[in-house]
DNA sequence: GTGAAAGCGCTAACAA
DNA sequence: TTGTTAGCGCTTTCAC
């Protein structure tokens, strides 16, 4: 814990302004009448001291704590990564600090994030399950989610925002529809947890509808899923196609999964795009320097990073829930 | 803030288990004696109301926070995504929650951070300025050092943690060496701010270090730096051979660095690897579905995460700063 | 306009 | 072995 004796109190400041404690919270807190020669005084004795209150203090005496805290089932991949340095630079200058935490699917989970007094929390995760969503929900601490999955009981008690998954993927499937292709597979994600997509999964729903619109079959024979790391994946896909599994275009669920397959469709003699077109999702780095470059969809990050801020600040403020929907676009490259 | 009056207090807790409140502190603090069937109606009680201490309330009272800050300069690049993950693997257990927060270089910053009472901070930056890493050391907080440059005041005031930049490094302009490459670029980081690599540097200054031994210059004609993104970096470099730079070996600051080279001098019409080796750092996904794959080097990353971890813990627990330094690993691929 | 004082949930010194 | 109490830094009610 910060030992440190030199970091000013508010004790200091209105000894340094001459004014009594009081006052200060008073000027800083902007919700009482002051004087203007003290209210300066303050003003320059906080400068001064580079007086910053006491967060701590504050968020136990029932004031915002000014912490925000993400919970998500990956941390490490790209998107998140500039989801959380978008959010970080919009966030900072309203004070707000932003943590991170992989879920955990138990109540020991819930009752941890509860001890925390934070003033929103952010989940974007397929695999963290609804009840302890509901569990959080239940402590009225104003919530986000990104909607990676549909959630059946959260009703309008979070705030949702839908990324343009389920709309991005069709529009994966519609391209390569165009292209004239008919065998298409979508590649699930890996996982060592048995946690692979349902219907819930807003990517993989999309793929469904729209194969089923195009009157497309979709059965275990195309859908990819089951593996536990991207080596399985790399292999079992590669033994799938020299047994006979027919195909001719490609979804990822996202671009690194994406490339898995490419890969292994390549090491088949496949060629892409001739044979075989190959789509991800993110649009992410690599699908710049993989060869060929690999057309994805580009989420907005950016305004998603905004929402989730703007969201926050209004239910903080006590406004109601509310919904905003982003549309994904697509970048075409060589792959297809 | 959370106005969730069901969150169970230490006072829920006494009167579940019908002891006092002190009482309820020494048998989760563990430092008094306590009767041993109160002691066991107190941990009865918790585990039935899933009790977890008010960690703000704690923090401002002078204990743990069991809250870590991890400042750095980009966030949202995979190394650092993984590093993190790691981190909240370990800490999770231990009761810790990790902050993220991108550096800024202004005195407001550390007033910032200092209103935070965390138990710990770590910084993984190349431009955060040397005396706001100072500042932040005075308010005694414990704090570990990645070791990306060198830093000239800390002394032993830190804990350090070399992740192998330097010796890495070295290790790549050897193996370019030994492929025969005598004409060897480094290609430093792209930036908007005029952020770029001096000495203090632990990537660069291997690079220096190893051309020097090898008795190879170090000019403006190696070291590529100066672009402001990865467009003019790419656009420069193409630029740069055509009017006559000679090429026969790159070492990328990192992967995506080293990528963005690959595909300049392959535009050039260069063969890789047969007219030029390149080798990229950090062994990121990319660099497995590059064509052709791409050489790196592996930077213990897990070893790193619980380095932190048990750093901090120690020093919070009262021991002096030390020092870890961990090795990087060649992965050999297709461009060298 | 301002100040005194209570109290957020917790720890630890002190007293019993 | 246990209970009482002061106080961490802050906000806000209530009285002046």
């Amino acid at each position: 814990m910060n030992q440190n004796r030199s970091t000013p109190t508010r004790k200091d400041v209105a000894q340094l302004a001459g004014v009594s404690e009081t006052i200060v919270s008073y000027v800083l807190n902007n919700n009482r009448y002051v004087a203007q020669e003290k209210r300066i005084r303050v003003l320059q004795a906080v400068k001064q001291l580079h007086y910053h209150p006491n967060t701590v203090a504050r968020a136990l005496r029932g004031k915002k704590s000014n912490h925000i805290l993400f919970i998500a089932d990956n941390i490490s991949n790209e998107h998140f990564g500039k989801i959380v340095e978008e959010m970080d630079r919009i966030a900072y200058d309203k004070g707000y600090l932003i943590s991170l935490l992989a879920d955990r699917n138990d109540s020991e989970f819930v009752a941890q994030v509860n001890s925390r007094l934070v003033d929103g929390i952010v989940i974007s995760s397929t695999g963290f399950e609804e009840k302890y969503v509901m569990d959080l929900i239940q402590s009225e601490v104003p919530m986000v989610l990104l909607m990676n999955r549909e959630y059946n009981m959260v009703g309008n008690k979070a705030s949702r925002i839908y990324t343009g998954l389920q709309q991005g993927v069709k529009e994966c499937v519609k391209l390569l529809v165009e292209k004239g292709r008919r065998n298409i597979l979508y590649i699930d994600r890996v996982s060592q947890h048995h946690r692979y997509s349902t219907t819930d999964d807003l990517r993989y729903n999309g793929f469904c509808t729209q194969m089923a619109e195009y009157g497309l079959p979709v059965s275990s024979e195309n859908v990819i899923s089951g593996y536990r790391s991207e080596e399985e994946l790399y292999v079992g896909l590669q033994n799938r196609i020299h047994n006979g599994l027919k195909v001719d275009g490609i979804v990822g669920r996202n671009d690194n999964l994406a490339c898995v397959a490419m890969a292994a469709v390549m090491a088949c003699g496949l060629k892409v795009p001739q044979d075989i077109s190959i789509i991800g999702f993110d649009n992410s780095r690599m699908s710049n320097y993989v060869k060929p470059t690999l057309t994805s969809m580009e989420i907005d990050r950016t305004g998603i990073a905004r929402a989730i801020i703007t969201m926050l600040d209004e239910m903080i403020a006590g406004n109601p829930p509310s919904v905003q929907a982003f549309d994904t676009k697509l970048i075409e490259r060589e792959s297809t």
